[in-house]
DNA sequence: ATAAATAATGAACGTCTTGTTGTTTATCTA
DNA sequence: TAGATAAACAACAAGACGTTCATTATTTAT
């Protein structure tokens, strides 16, 4: 029952993958040509089209893998979590700024610069929301929001992105713990009162 | 001194972004091709050659056009201001709106589902991170920032083009007026007071 | 260790798109 | 109306794609 993948394909698939990801910080995702790959990772074009089918699949095969990776990352204990809290902001933050820690290089392609996959922007977009959403089971006996549910979350997530990608292209510059701390501060509480600006009325 | 472009000139560029924006929406920027501009323009594709140097030199003077349109649009009044204010942000935001009210097909299909142009959000983004910077010169006297302006900015930045995004994307479902007023104050004093959730501490 | 299986190579192909260069025709401006 | 010039038409080489097929090399399983 030890169905070994032959290693010949691991090999070449790993080849294909360094390659990938170094031509597209050099060049960006849409100049690379099939040969560009092949160039670089020392194989036959012929090899490449054996294991994908062109270039999307294989931007989609490696996004998704470590997307993937991305969701069982973030386990939300719902136990825990205060409805409507901002421990529910917290919490996804930090364990998504800790997997971004261990696959620095992957998301400074997909997210940084001129040559970033921007397709990879959206579908991490969708992936907080669905966490955030899955956290965020509301109490009964609340009152209802007093502003659109879609607008909120989309107004939740874009903050979260935009954190995430300025954390990431400044090299992370602050400790997780602490960005996630400010983010769900400044988007709980404003930034007037969060940075410090006198409040107005 | 009355120097007329050649009717000939408008009438084939005008055809030009015609196809080009009908196009961008049916089949996305990265499949058209200049014989699928040429043919639905109606032109000989070498007439394209003409005007354009190809295919990213036609988006970006499309783009550029009406983003100085939008640089224009947004003026800011520096008197009326007060620093830090939420002023500022409502009335960015109520411009921009206002704005895309009156492009809006070309909005929705630059910003909007799979086929958008991830490249024009940038370009808005700066734009937008511009117009708020300008307007948001700190008064003497006060305290300096307890977080990083960086970071405030592309907090701010991101949630106002998640806003936009939200709104040209459901069809501007309120007034341009309530969104602005709306994000000012979630940002300002954050999502738990503004939502109408309980507070905590 | 050897044989069978299969991954990788290399060459060749037709097709499509690009950008360019001429020549001719049609249209506009002065 | 005449000169200017935009647009059309035809043709080209170069590059990239995706596919086919025979051959070589490597791995797995016996």
């Amino acid at each position: 029952m030890s169905k070994k993948t032959d290693l010949r394909i691991l090999r070449t698939k790993q080849s294909i993958r360094t390659a990938f990801i170094a031509l597209i910080q050099e060049k960006g995702y849409e100049a690379i040509t099939i040969q560009d790959i092949a160039d670089r990772a020392m194989i036959n074009r012929n090899t490449f089209y054996l294991h994908y089918e062109n270039k999307p699949d294989l931007l989609n095969t490696y996004m998704d893998e470590l997307l993937g990776e991305l969701k069982n990352a973030v386990v939300l204990c719902p136990i825990s979590m205060n409805p409507y809290s901002i421990a529910i902001l917290e919490t996804v933050m930090q364990t998504v700024l800790e997997h971004i820690s261990r696959n620095t290089s992957f998301y400074y392609a997909m997210l940084i610069e001129e040559n970033r996959i921007y397709m990879f922007q959206v579908k991490m977009e969708n992936i907080i929301k669905d966490k955030l959403n899955e956290g965020w089971n509301p109490a009964e006996g609340n009152p209802p929001l007093a502003i659109s549910k879609e607008l909120l979350f989309e107004y939740l997530v874009s903050s979260f992105m935009g954190i995430i990608i300025w954390w990431v292209k400044n090299d992370r510059p602050l400790p997780a713990g602490e960005v996630s701390s400010q983010f769900s501060r400044l988007v709980a509480y404003g930034h007037l009162k969060v940075a410090g600006i006198a409040f107005e009325e």
